[in-house]
DNA sequence: CCCTGATTCGC
DNA sequence: GCGAATCAGG
């Protein structure tokens, strides 16, 4: 199999979707899960969550050496280049830059009425203002979902239509919505939650706090339809 | 063990 | 450029 423009286009799309590698290689057939990797990286994608990653904050760990990035443990067989010295590169300051969320929270029609105190239990901030809670936390505030008007029903008429690929834009949702390569397959196309890739209720799919393992309840929304049934 | 992404390096 | 082999972490 090559690398063809749509092979490539839907694996842009699905790794910046957030799928995985595997699941991306699984779509597009015929390659590995090394191969999206691999390609992935060529086309200038890269990094996005990856669990092995997991370090790097503020590391106390005076006795590790400093490794940027490559650390290469087989380096012995072949330095290609003159390789000087490392340059003592000052480690680059982790500093996440939490969006102001002012202008966009994501639920304006219901604000919750929070009395205080809650940012406490705040773990983190996603992009653009997300809040990401503790597990425990999630619970509290979200399940006797109120009837949530999130969205106009139909903002536009041109959405009437599928939002294929070529559709895509920096203003409507790229929530995918079946599986890539199939007849039906295409884009919410919804209004984008400004600043984000996705629609503001795709957003709330997109942006959920992670659970761990053993305490997902419901059915996981998955992206593309869901696994395909081959 | 399973999974994940990252990296290397022969092709 | 490609991707299997390998590494490294959860």
């Amino acid at each position: 199999m090559s690398w063809t423009d749509e092979r490539i286009a839907t694996l842009k799309k699905m790794w910046e979707s957030g799928s995985t590698a595997s699941q991306i290689a699984d779509e597009l057939g015929g390659v590995s899960r090394n191969a999206v990797i691999g390609k992935a990286h060529r086309l200038g994608l890269k990094s996005r969550p990856s669990p092995v990653k997991a370090n790097d904050k503020a590391n106390a760990k005076p006795a590790s050496p400093p490794k940027p990035a490559a650390a290469p443990k087989k380096a012995p067989p072949k330095p290609r280049a003159a390789a000087p010295e490392p340059t003592p590169v000052p480690a680059k300051e982790a500093a996440p830059a939490p969006r102001p969320a002012a202008s966009n929270t994501p639920i304006p029609s219901q604000p919750l009425p929070n009395k205080n105190a809650d940012v406490s239990r705040i773990v983190s901030v996603g992009p653009g203002g997300f809040l990401r809670q503790g597990p425990g936390d999630q619970q509290a505030p979200i399940p006797p979902a109120p009837p949530r008007r999130l969205v106009p029903a139909k903002p536009s008429a041109e959405i009437a239509d599928k939002t294929s690929l070529l559709d895509l834009s920096d203003k409507v949702c790229r929530w995918p919505m079946g599986h890539p390569g199939e007849a039906d397959f295409h884009f919410c196309g919804e209004q984008v939650n400004p600043g984000f890739p996705y629609c503001i209720e795709h957003c709330g799919r997109a942006y959920q706090a992670q659970l761990p393992r053993g305490a997902r309840r419901p059915p996981p929304p998955l992206p593309f339809g869901g696994p395909r049934v081959r």
